[in-house]
DNA sequence: AATGAATGAGGATTCATTCAT
DNA sequence: TATGAATGAATCCTCATTCAT
């Protein structure tokens, strides 16, 4: 008896249940980007992650662990984002020129979203700060460059083909660097290291990584 | 005679009182350095600053009114220490590709130096997140670039000479930054982004930095 | 039937927290007026306030801002408290004399309240010594007397109606003065200054401001 | 040898050294009186105490023992300080009733010596609150009492020849008291509480003491 | 799943007091 | 006697976390 009503009303009533469960699990990881990026991981707050999702405390020990676990959860949830938006961006452009240009133009406009790049270098000194964690967290970036730089940037940059895999990551984590500096110290001084810098940089570094291995072909660069 | 005795004597006890304050406010900032390196300005503790230099709490706030104090004396110590290094190392050399080589490796040595490349990443996220002192902290940090780079850059860097005061500042800030990230990601994963990569990028961007003016000179870099 | 159930539950349920609520706030105030009372205000601890009132600090900060927040809650506390008792007692007697002996008596009586007393005192010598604040305080204090002695004093003794109302606040303020006073050195000194003189010095000062104006007529002393 | 120069140096160097010695304390006393009165016993600190007399926490250590050595020296000083003034000021008037009004006029004019009042507030709390010592303190002030008041008050008013000695201890402290309470509430809130009422009061308790025993005498208050 | 009261560890800061000079 | 560096106890306050509902 009490079965079949159940069998009835638990698929609906679920599926609205996950549907809320889902929805504040979402709202509470944005309001964990925000805060993180504007308070860093230490001085931030449960109550204000909670509170800025319009939960309470409760809800969020609901959904994680701990601070800590947001923080990853953050990481995870971008890693898949990411170069989704990179692909169809670059890839369609013909000339080695164009995607370096594009692909600049595109590494110095997220230097300019100021929640990533501050939670990047949160994650990355979080990560440098705690070695026994710094395995598990490191795997994580890893696996985040290896699955999206990589394979993307292996189809979109036909001339790194020539490389060991090791050295594509090593290219890819300098650029991720030199990104990361850049945007940094935007940040800290957009009046005297502007937009135009910013790119400027990225494509140069960007194509010194893509020709490393065909340097003497110093006419391409033209 | 018992006059000029006490004469004698007070100034004596003075300076050995004065040189214990010295030296005590020294080993506070050695310490602190370690500490905020090792643990970020939030995390950092007062009492493992003070105890770390063989004192107590109370030592530390004779010294220093607070955190944030020790923390902005770190950088004003680091104004004068820095460039005092990079002249002589550089000023000696003849060609432009010597000095571009020797800077470069010294921003690549420097990019090692753990404790200060988490120090310099710290202030800077400290003086983002917080604009209302980020002022003085940025003029803490520019002060630091004008004094410092500029002059020092200036003379070891000649043909810099023909661009204006501020497009200095821009290349000097865009090559610390870039110095910034690439050390983060030393640090973050050595293993993947090496010694040699981090000296390689280095003089990219200096190379790059220098020769911005008679960029059609490209027959240099050979 | 689900349906039913939680709608009657959750009010209940709120029902309850407020009341716990409710309840530990209470406790909390009347655990400060003791050790208010106990120790003064700057001696006084958060912790003592806490565990008299069988909680922990943590409880008094959900329920309190800090220190002086407990204070001027318990003072706007007795703001409406204290005249309820007053009126009754004194409406129903026919003569002046009657309601000077009576006030008298009761004014007397509180002095022996050691808590009332020392907190008042307190809260004066706080409200002086934070000029800044003495405003706000004033007012609260103000706000005491306006609100209750006037509007009560003046129905119970209607031989003051002829004054102003600022001469009315006067003489209230003035015979709280003087009980302040004595209350104090009665506490200071009970052996000296006993229960009888108390009672003595109130009603001659309570007779003096009730008669004030209509002085002439000194008959009615006998 | 030694002793002849000494016998000739060391009163001269004494005379002086004693004499400094006494200026510190003196300044030190001073400086505690505007301290403790402006902050209150617990809240003052004897860094505030040393460094407005100019000298530092050593001498104040070098010249009492804590925080509550200086207070009751205070109180101590006050002791033979006070009716020195008293005396002169109304014994030379015939009738009683100017003395009422001298004496009067006196002590509502003290009251609005802030420091001294505040200070004998703050005396009588600490005393009050501290049992074990309460004995101490309430003999200095018993003593202040019966070596100032009662004698000069003794021969000030004969009309009290008549009362035992602790009559006249219990009128003094009444009268003491009453002046507490109104010069704390006269400096609460001065605005309500002004002069003329503060010396209204005070002559009225004046006149009850004083002709406590001859009551029927009503006449004499014409 | 969510609330919010309560806990209690943690850490900043203050200051009376000591002590070498 | 006086200095001032240093100590360390005392206490405030914050906040991650738990738990009854």
């Amino acid at each position: 008896m009490v079965d079949s009503k159940n069998i009835a009303d638990l698929p609906e009533a679920n599926l609205r249940k996950q549907n809320r469960t889902v929805l504040t699990r979402r709202g509470l990881l944005r309001s964990a980007r925000a805060i993180f990026s504007r308070d860093g991981f230490e001085h931030a707050r449960i109550e204000d992650i909670a509170s800025r999702a319009g939960k309470t405390r409760g809800a969020f020990y609901a959904n994680f662990k701990d601070k800590e676990d947001v923080f990853c959860a953050i990481f995870e949830e971008n890693i898949d984002r990411d170069m989704e938006e990179l692909g169809p961006l670059v890839l369609g452009l013909p000339t080695i020129e164009q995607r370096v240009e594009a692909l600049g133009e595109y590494l110095s406009e997220l230097s300019k979203d100021r929640e990533r790049i501050l939670l990047n270098l949160e994650f990355k000194l979080y990560a440098i700060r705690h070695p026994r964690k710094r395995k598990r967290l490191a795997d994580l970036h890893r696996v985040m460059r290896l699955r999206s730089s990589i394979p993307e940037l292996d189809r979109l940059l036909p001339l790194l083909s020539g490389q060991s895999t090791s050295a594509k990551l090593t290219d890819s984590l300098a650029i991720c660097g030199i990104m990361d500096g850049l945007a940094l110290n935007y940040l800290f001084d957009p009046e005297v290291l502007g937009n135009r810098e910013l790119a400027r940089y990225m494509k140069l570094c960007l194509r010194e990584t893509l020709q490393r291995i065909p340097e003497p072909k110093k006419q391409n660069r033209k």
